[in-house]
DNA sequence: GCCATTGATTGACCCTGATCAATCCACCCC
DNA sequence: GGGGTGGATTGATCAGGGTCAATCAATGGC
């Protein structure tokens, strides 16, 4: 998942054709809170689409910098490969289950003509949502990037809860800062900002309730208050 | 052409198989600086392989804010469609030919499925370097990235000059500040930096000569000064 | 139940890079 | 050659967000 400009709203985001084989016994199919699908430098054998729970990838640079690269969510396919080893680490956030891809569906067109269809589709799309983030960690100031952060999930996954869209959080502070390009403290700020003028309500640290999405939405194209 | 980490240093741009067949008169495959080949919101018909000059990829927000997507040098794959629309304009900074190729091999697998593998390739690659990319945008100063971006050219498309390595520049100031998530007056005063210490010179606007290119590498990995 | 641990929040302060404004310079056209 | 134009540079100032540090809150172990 990266944050796109809500105006396309490409949204579709639709389930790959399920392979129905049974994968082999030697691939992750189910991720415990906390479990590393892969590491930086691994090789890739599969590629594999969330179809439960939430994961996170992230790089790292030498000084302990660190950039969290997506969430996967249900819908995304993760591990595309460039050359044959993975750029990021890969870790479930929540219970994770994983419908894998071996990766040669990818490179040999006729294995399986329709997934091989789908996934280069899906790694088209990856390029197009990855151009819209450029903007946002390039041009975006905080308040912004926190607020289409949050307009973004909404439209995703959030769920109705009394007229009012709820967003679970999964990740932590931290994940959030490193994937918008800020500190914990501003995102923590930006957060009771928010709060302070009756946007959003933050029902505990990982459920926000999104009071006035219209003022949301506004913020996070850079409207002021 | 992204920022990406050096260490990893890709580099192998191939040139794709060209196709021998002769594009139709309706492709251009000839731009003079300053001509758009596309803007965004365009059908995409075709992907161009960059084969000479240089291009460069802008997004806009409503705005006027602008977020330089990418520049496209000799070897680079350019247009790929996410959806059937360009999400970027895209123009010509120098003399620019280009080797266009249809867009439904990339969606086709019949046509020609060497080309539509090299293609494939090139899709994959631009993922990985634009994850590396983000790295750059998220989470580098002013400084590593301008030494980032001079050591991406230098390695790229640097030429021999008495020794060192010269690099042409041939985007304006501002053009590299949209691609840098900066200003043109920090990009500017961060030149004069650069210059300052010596690790380069300022032949002339558009050409700079890498002087400690050691030095360069070491700022663009964060080593102050 | 109590304390230790870890992440989140808040506060005080500072610094990098943005903003606003004034030259400067290269190039071009008469 | 003189002057006009647009991009680049430099300067002065400001502010958004980073840094450092002090609570606060939630969780877990005993």
């Amino acid at each position: 998942m990266y944050v796109t400009i809500p105006s396309e709203n490409p949204s579709a985001f639709a389930f790959l054709p399920l392979c129905g084989t049974k994968p082999p016994q030697s691939v992750q199919t189910h991720l415990k809170p906390g479990a590393y699908l892969f590491y930086e430098g691994d090789e890739v054998e599969w590629l594999y689409q969330v179809t439960s729970g939430v994961v996170r990838l992230t790089r790292l640079l030498s000084d302990g910098r660190r950039q969290v690269i997506a969430f996967g969510y249900p819908g995304d396919i993760i591990g595309f490969p460039a050359t044959g080893n993975h750029h990021t680490d890969c870790e479930a956030l929540t219970d994770t289950h994983l419908q894998p891809y071996k990766r040669s569906i990818l490179e040999d067109r006729e294995s399986d003509p329709n997934l091989h269809s789908a996934l280069l589709h899906a790694a088209l799309n990856e390029i197009s949502a990855m151009q819209d983030h450029f903007m946002m960690l390039g041009r975006k100031s905080a308040n912004e990037k926190l607020a289409s952060f949050l307009c973004v999930l909404a439209e995703r996954v959030g769920t109705d809860a009394g007229g009012y869209r709820s967003v679970k959080l999964p990740m932590s502070r931290s994940d959030i800062a490193d994937f918008l390009g800020l500190t914990t403290e501003t995102v923590s700020r930006t957060f009771t900002q928010l709060r302070n003028s009756k946007i959003i309500t933050i029902e505990n640290i990982h459920t926000v309730i999104i009071q006035r999405p219209t003022a949301l939405l506004g913020l996070s194209q850079g409207e002021h208050d």
